[in-house]
RNA sequence: GGGCUCGUAGCUCAGUUGGUUAGAGCGCCACGUUGACAUCGUGGAGGUCACAGGUUCGAAUCCUGUCGGGCCCACCA
């Protein structure tokens, strides 16, 4: 079945047929792979990507990497599920299609009505959702697409369902007020994650409620002063110790305020006037204060962001205009001490960007400190911070440990309701003061739903067990199916930025759910920036689309080049010189498998990649030895998450020794068939993981069976050192010699091994009248004209291993010259490495490891010392 | 304020628990290339590994400090 490879690789005629050919095989849904019985399972789930957004390089990193994996281990025989799916991506979704709506028909969603704009949403939904998938498609990832799920579907609408619930039953989920984000704009609360911080500069005003109180307060925001209940200083602060404990009426603009002076160390005595007034109801930290002092609150501001009814005329009034109003009293009635400006961080939506107003609200919440019986009485968040402190869960880096650490130690309980309309409508139905939690509405027509929805961590929370079949595969605490199967999944892929968000909310509901850990390891890419090292985003127009690189360079290239020259948890620049760089070596391989295939005869197609050719030159035996010790050094790293030194290592053995060496002397000794295309099936088997694609494409040339299930190499242990070292050697000289053999003027290579021992080496040189070496591929010429630096320069260059020198006349005085260079170069070595090893500090404190690598240097060196002198006296 | 991270060639970055002479890709310069490959080959220039101390027989690597980028968390009344 040998079918030619075309003269150029060019990916985009063959790509999509390639996938194509998987996907119809059936082997990325695990069911279909031909394993033993007791075939470990492996197992990851795709980070779903919102289906609001194309895909962008952040995706093209997490299916890079992923997929990376997931070839690995499938080549490896292991049971790998790759589990795809997206996500309904709540707000950020009904954000979307509330802007196309006003966009294109000059509608909100309160005009359409609920129903009417969920309809809306699906239509949305639905197109760009077979986009992303089929974007997904484009960059190679072996999913098993059988598996497809969708975080709002229906099997997840019941797990999210059955999820509530009995977090319900067990006191986990509840119902409480309590200060929250609020975004005035998007009319929903936002967890302490969904806030971000703008800086901005606000005026700080100084100023006594009326003048007979006696404390001059400092705030940015009067307006809400309308809901003071306290005043609070700082137990330490002596100027105001005297009135703890008092209380106070006062007028304040019209509204008749209770003031108490209160003490709370929190306050800072050296920020404005070192009193501040308590607002209990628009400060989570005056609310905190109020509770600790049984305080009332009294809410100023509605959810629109205006001031309540009831404060006069001030009421309906934005929050901005009643600040500008208040002061503009205080300052008539002359109670405004001081305007200053500050800097300070304005908290923000960070869909809209709307300034937060913080309102006491009646929301949902996840309990995270809730003991519960099946963990042992453990809590949720006791739980999620063990396993990370015992190593359960790993962190890829390391560092990212502590991250997740300091941030579940801080945990609060957790919001879940949100006031949108597109998502998992809180399953609560109301009947007066009746209340029902449950899968479905209750009989009769009085129940109505909570018309909230939960947050849209809440289904991603469960992604790894809601996506094997949760709850239905989960009977009587025992799971079985495909949740016995693949939980707990083995990775969980994803950028650093959904530590808090994503990662430590999938351990604690698998925890609720399954009382055990979702994924094993947490491994985290970087962020893919921009070439300037910016943040790639769509108003900033600097976002590469990975299609794009796709379509000009190929899936395989956009992928190397995001696994090389990064590493985890890091952020990386991208640039197309690198996307180009990576097709360049791609074309390499595609030349080396082109000549390989040409020259070879059909017949030898079937050599086994796993059984080693019997070596019959030396060259052979070099070769098979560095192909040996990369197939040991490429499972390594593999199984060490070092991509980007296993991709640096396979390059430099494909293009530096393979095609610029072996090549080269396969053109020269012959029978190397079996040899070759051994090498090359072990080559395109480790490469498959990084660059799929061009790997298997030209596998399918010259096999029957798929590249995506072959098997992967296994290596003996690795060669010592020394004879490393000998065979790099050897590799000199034999392509020294064949160089010069080319030129008509030295023997036939069979003299090669004789050349190696030394025995007549001599003989061989002297031969060599006149000639110049590195004329043609693999050698260049290497032109010295004068003795001194230069000469040494060169000597250095041809021990240093590339070639070997010879020029003009052949120089017996220079060619003794260089081995002379050599000799006293190994002696000085020589001389350091005894003084280190008579140092008997080093022998002693050292490691024994060390000082037994570094005996076996000195050996090294003394017997190359040896053969030079040998060499040296027969000239 | 607390924490993390980075500083290595002109640029982008590797550097595998400290070990001979610190590497790659791109870029630059010179030379070469008619059957695997110009998407190529060979060679070259280019580094006080941010700086200063310390630990060690030995430091790009470990520790402390300084300077300079980036990020996260908290506070910002």
């Amino acid at each position: 079945m040998k079918q030619e490879l075309d003269k150029a690789y060019n990916p985009s005629l063959s790509e999509d047929k390639i996938y194509q050919i998987w996907e119809q095989s059936g082997y990325f849904n695990p069911d279909n792979l031909d394993l033993p019985k007791n075939a470990k399972s492996y197992t990851i789930v795709l980070p779903p990507p919102n289906i609001t957004d194309k895909l962008h390089m952040g995706h093209a990193a997490t299916v890079a990497i992923e997929d990376l994996l997931i070839r690995y281990h499938r080549l490896r025989g292991d049971r790998t599920l790759w589990l795809p799916g997206t996500d309904h991506a709540a707000i950020a979704t009904q954000n979307v299609v509330e802007k196309k709506l006003l966009r294109g028909q000059g509608k909100s969603r309160q005009d359409l009505g609920r129903a009417k704009f969920l309809e809306e949403v699906w239509v949305f939904l639905k197109e760009t959702q077979s986009t992303i998938l089929m974007q997904v498609r484009k960059l190679g990832a072996s999913l098993d697409w059988s598996r497809l799920s969708f975080t709002l579907d229906e099997e997840r609408q019941l797990a999210v369902r059955t999820m509530f619930s009995e977090m319900y039953k067990e006191g986990v989920i509840y119902r409480g007020e309590r200060i929250v984000n609020w975004c005035p704009r998007c009319h929903s609360t936002l967890a302490d994650d969904e806030v971000e911080y703008k800086e901005q500069s606000a005026k700080l005003y100084a100023f006594k409620y009326d003048k007979n109180f006696p404390i001059t307060i400092s705030t940015t925001r009067p307006e809400t002063k309308l809901g003071d209940v306290a005043v609070a200083i700082n137990p330490k602060n002596e100027r105001y110790q005297k009135y703890l404990g008092q209380e106070f009426t006062v007028d304040f603009c019209g509204q008749a305020l209770k003031i108490k002076i209160i003490a709370d160390r929190n306050v800072d005595s050296n920020f404005g006037t070192g009193a501040l007034g308590v607002t209990p109801a628009h400060s989570l930290v005056d609310w905190q204060m109020a509770q600790a002092n049984n305080l009332p609150v009294i809410k100023v501001i509605n959810e629109d962001g205006k001031i309540k009814n009831g404060f006069g005329k001030y009421s309906g009034q934005t929050a901005l205009v009643a600040r500008l109003e208040i002061v503009k009293e205080l300052e008539a009635k002359g109670l405004l001490e001081k305007e200053e400006e500050i800097t300070n961080n304005l908290s923000v939506c960070y869909r809209c960007g709307t300034p937060i107003e913080p309102l006491p609200s009646r929301q949902w919440f996840i309990s995270v400190d809730q003991k519960l019986k099946k963990l042992g009485n453990k809590s949720l968040k006791e739980k999620a911070i063990a396993v990370a402190e015992s190593g359960e869960i790993e962190f890829i880096p390391e560092r990212f440990n502590k991250r997740y650490l300091d941030w579940m130690n801080n945990l609060h309980d957790w919001c879940i309701s949100r006031q949108i309309w597109f998502g998992h409508q809180i399953p609560v139905w109301y009947k007066g003061e009746e209340t029902f939690v449950g899968l479905e509405a209750p009989q009769g027509d009085a129940w109505v739903q909570d018309p909230d929805t939960l947050d849209t961590w809440f289904s991603s929370g469960m992604w790894t067990f809601s996506t094997l079949g949760w709850p239905l595969n989960f009977k009587d605490g025992k799971k079985i199916n495909d949740l016995a199967k693949f939980h707990p999944t083995q990775v969980l892929e994803t950028g650093y930025e959904l530590i808090t968000l994503w990662i430590s909310r999938m351990i604690m509901m698998s925890f609720f759910a399954l009382g055990e850990i979702p994924f094993e390891k947490v491994y985290l890419h970087g962020m893919i920036l921009d070439k300037q090292g910016k943040k790639m985003s769509k108003s900033k127009g600097n976002g590469v689309d990975p299609l794009d690189m796709i379509d000009k360079f190929g899936t395989d290239a956009t992928r190397l080049s995001l696994l090389m020259g990064t590493t985890p948890g890091n952020d990386s620049r991208f640039s197309e010189d690198k996307v180009e760089a990576k097709r360049n070596f791609i074309n390499k391989l595609w030349n080396i498998s082109r000549f390989i295939l040409t020259t070879t005869d059909e017949k030898y197609f079937a050599t086994p990649n796993n059984k080693e050719p019997k070596a019959k030159t030396l060259a052979d035996k070099w070769i098979l030895g560095e192909m040996n010790n990369l197939i040991l050094r490429t499972t390594e790293n593999l199984n060490n998450f070092d991509f980007s030194l296993a991709a640096d290592d396979l390059s430099d053995f494909t293009w530096d020794k393979l095609a610029d060496w072996y090549l080269e002397i396969a053109k020269i000794e012959k029978n190397k068939e079996e040899i070759l295309i051994y090498l090359l099936k072990n080559l395109l088997i480790l490469w498959h993981p990084f660059i799929p694609f061009v790997t298997e494409n030209i596998w399918q040339s010259f096999n029957d069976q798929l590249l995506l299930i072959a098997q992967w190499p296994s290596a003996k242990k690795k060669l010592i050192a020394e004879e490393a070292k000998d065979l790099k050697l050897i590799q000199e000289i034999i392509v020294a010699v064949r160089n010069a053999r080319q030129e008509n003027k030295i023997e036939p290579a069979q003299k090669l091994e004789a050349v190696i021992y030394g025995q007549e080496a001599t003989k061989l040189l002297n031969d060599q009248k006149e000639m110049i070496l590195g004329l043609r591929t693999g050698l260049a010429t290497l032109a010295v004209k004068e003795k001194g630096e230069k000469i040494d320069k060169a000597i250095m260059v041809a021990v240093g291993g590339v070639e070997i020198y010879l020029q003009g006349t052949i120089d017996e005085a220079k060619e003794k010259a260089r081995l002379l260079k050599e000799q006293v170069n190994l002696e000085k070595l020589i001389n350091l490495q005894t003084q280190k090893l008579n140092n008997s500090e080093f022998v002693e404190k050292a490691p024994p490891a060390i000082v037994a690598a570094e005996k076996e240097k000195l050996v090294n060196y003394q017997t190359e010392l040896s053969k030079i002198i040998k060499i040296i006296k027969s000239l």
